[in-house]
DNA sequence: ATTCTGACTTGCT
DNA sequence: AAGCAAGCCAGAA
């Protein structure tokens, strides 16, 4: 993944406030670029500094392999949960998951502003550095 | 160029 | 709720 995109995927998750969420695809589509593997790629390997959390599956589902930890940061920060939580944190086997419909970020106009900032930028380093390789002149 | 592999998504059982 | 097939976008081999 190009360090470009991966900063610029960082960035948007970092404007997700606390109680908020969003899909993996809800950042490729507010980017204009990439799609929710790319995101999700980014997210499992720089996702480290960033409220990781906060970006889950289109489902509600927490990422994969860090419900256990996601859970308890959904329940400090309010984060509209359904299902049976309470399970899931006594025997580990409760199916919950995030009320997406409920908590999914509604980004302010503000935040629309630095987010094309951002998109803006990622397109023109893409396209500074390199030339379509396989362009057929006309 | 081809194939495989992913913190994905949608639709259908 | 869970599994599966396709479709999807990119990087790696």
């Amino acid at each position: 993944m190009r360090n470009e995109y991966v900063q610029a995927v960082l960035a948007v998750v970092r404007l997700v406030p606390a109680g908020a969420a969003v899909s993996y695809g809800d950042v490729a589509e507010l980017l204009g670029s990439g799609g929710p593997r790319q995101v999700g790629s980014v997210m499992s390997h720089y996702g480290g500094d960033v409220p990781w959390w906060r970006v889950l599956k289109a489902s509600g589902h927490a990422p994969p392999g860090h419900e256990a930890e996601a859970l308890l940061l959904y329940l400090e920060e309010g984060t509209p949960l359904v299902g049976d939580y309470g399970s899931y944190i006594r025997t580990g086997d409760g199916r919950w998951r995030v009320d997406l419909a409920a908590a999914r970020w509604a980004p302010t106009d503000e935040d629309f502003e630095s987010i094309d900032t951002v998109a803006e930028e990622l397109e023109r380093r893409l396209h500074s550095l390199s030339v379509p390789d396989d362009g057929m002149i006309v």
